[in-house]
DNA sequence: TTAGTTGCAAAGACTTTGCAATGGA
DNA sequence: TCCATTGCAAAGTCTTTGCAACTAA
């Protein structure tokens, strides 16, 4: 169920440019972007290729997949404790300011003796400043 | 982008049989799951109206979706306010014990300006007991 | 040399939708 | 009566995969 022995990976063109148009932006953009973007350096490369590489970007822990409610799956190169907002006037998704001993707090709510717990996702939803004002309260 | 003018619903036995069906388990089913549940009730029932169904069933504010990384949307008919735990190695989801004050430690973790929470999702991810003892530490 | 990777296209998994018929209020 | 809802099937969206050719190490 998990990588038991890790499978050597090799740095292509294709990976690096696909890691480096994640990286390059804020807006944790999807694999759709991703490839039109990277189709600009990269004339030929498949889409095929880049949820590919995402995968194994991933799986590196180069970037973090953010995973959308059933819209298409978002990614984001900063690995770093941090929780995101998504606007569900625009879809925008931002990051929110690094919570302060955010571990620490949000942790201790899960304490049931036999689970180990590896991780979690808190993902705030809401409208934007933007949206916000576009609406009556 | 919001329901202005909600649309009237009318009770009908496919979408109670649907409700019933979700708020019979715990073990927050996938729309498959219930298809094949309702199919036992009501031979015909598509697997569309089940889809149907419980869009409206969740815009009643009766079920609650839950999103599954990529993996098929699972439903809780518990729609108060608690977190799930998500097994990585069965894919079972849990429910947290109700945390103590949970929106309150919460939420103060987002206080940009200009934002309008309107909700959270918090979930956990890991290894539930018999899971766990399977692996080594 | 030898696997990991790629491009392409086809397949897959899950969900939504068009339409004529049906049925709840 | 009127329009929300249904069953059916087709279509849609996003993602994965088989395969032969290619290439990083």
């Amino acid at each position: 169920m998990i990588d038991s022995h890790p499978v050597p990976t090799r740095q292509t063109r294709q990976r690096e440019i696909v890691f480096r148009i994640v990286a390059s932006t804020s807006a944790h953009p999807t694999a759709d972007w991703i490839y039109a973007e990277a189709r600009k350096q990269l004339p030929n490369v498949s889409l095929g290729t880049v949820y590919r590489n995402l995968q194994v970007l991933e799986r590196e822990g180069r970037v973090r997949a953010i995973d959308s409610w059933g819209k298409p799956t978002r990614y984001d190169a900063d690995v770093s404790e941090h929780y995101h907002f998504v606007c569900l006037g625009c879809g925008a998704i931002s990051d929110l300011p690094k919570p302060e001993g955010g571990d620490s707090r949000v942790a201790p709510l899960v304490a049931s003796p036999g689970y180990r717990v590896t991780g979690h996702t808190l993902e705030f939803r809401g409208y934007c400043p933007k949206c916000g004002s576009k609406r009556k309260a």
